[in-house]
DNA sequence: CACAAAATCGACTAATAGTCGAAAAAATAT
DNA sequence: ATATTTTTTCGACTATTAGTCGATTTTGTG
């Protein structure tokens, strides 16, 4: 009862590897149970199947993600901060995170929609505290925060997720944020070189 | 000469129906080359591979979708329904979506991903001269008009794609809208009703 | 009509996710 | 200790899939 549990986190894991370094379409059954040393029938004994797999590694991913963040949104950064620390925290751990990080490659599509959908769910209500503190100390002015969040969440995973993105990108997303918040006017613009920070690795 | 290239068309139309109806992955060359009554070899002698016919298939929706949406721009509407009827051509006719739209079920991920980059890139340009024309008519007020487009856009698919929205998501979404091209406060309002209408059905 | 080019055929391969009944290992009861 | 039950492991097998290839037919052309 309790070797079975070992050996699932085990598998889990290496899938977590795999599937990050070349994506979840492009890792077979096979090189999973080769790498874990295990035969076909003992990995349907843990798991039903594939996909029910990458559901658990992702429940997994994002347990972890949420943790950090959970401590971002708990320190004494300032509210802008603390919003942009739950961002970097739910993103793919840069140790794991291979220059071709396969959740941003084309291939990787369903592994990529069903992280952000997770991701948006978790990180939807801790932004959403770190927001309401925001506006408790006047720095923020908006209703409606859980959907602003949600929007702010959307934009920066679409348009920096793969790296693509230009500084006026950049410029515009942190106006977005501001109005979205009723923000000072520029009161964001220092986040700008934080962010060219934190993509480029 | 004239043979092939009809052929080829049938073959991207059934596809087109089998993809939008079931999904690409759900979708396999056996029940293509069935519905359309000819051997492997031949589906081979048109296409490279099945992702090759899809980004076909995905060339050849955005096209028709790209004529309408210019219908849309050189009409006489005013600049803001100009934007939301740019924004509605791009997407699968209503004739050929199912209930279970399958460009929004998971599985298809990979060419929901594919269809959202193209039409990104399609629609950006045709969205960005609307709002130039706005901002030369004064009710709008911004720079940086592609990157904001963009993100109307990005919002606009994932936000409202899945049916899945609420009355505040709509309403954020028009008070982001409006200040994203500084627009008047308010002056999107009107917006709402169509909204509603045009996701539904 | 002869020849070449274009189009079509379908059996075959390789890779893949998933199944299943039997065997081994571990835990539990007698 | 021994028997019995439960958990875990095994690997050969199946079904489905994308894609290949040489042979064959159809079509256009000198």
């Amino acid at each position: 009862m309790k070797k079975g549990e070992k050996r699932k986190l085990e598998l889990l894991k290496i899938a977590y590897k795999m599937f990050l370094s070349k994506g979840y379409e492009n890792t077979s059954v096979d090189e999973i149970i080769e790498e874990a040393g295990i035969a076909k029938g003992t990995y349907y004994y843990y798991f039903e199947s594939k996909e029910q797999m990458l559901e658990e590694v992702i429940e997994m991913m994002i347990g972890q993600e949420a943790e950090m963040a959970r401590q971002v949104l708990s320190s004494n950064l300032d509210v802008v901060q603390k919003i942009l620390g739950i961002m970097a925290a739910f993103r793919p751990a840069p140790e794991e995170a291979t220059i071709e990080n396969a959740l941003h490659q084309q291939e990787n599509a369903l592994m990529h929609n069903k992280v952000l959908k997770r991701l948006v769910a978790e990180a939807i209500p801790l932004l959403s505290e770190a927001a309401e503190e925001g506006i408790r100390q006047g720095i923020f002015n908006c209703d409606h925060v859980p959907e602003r969040v949600k929007i702010l969440l959307i934009v920066g995973n679409e348009l920096f997720d793969d790296g693509n993105f230009t500084e006026n990108d950049v410029t515009v997303f942190i106006d977005m944020a501001e109005k979205l918040f009723g923000a000072k006017p520029g009161s964001m613009e220092y986040v700008k070189g934080l962010i060219g920070q934190m993509e480029m690795q």
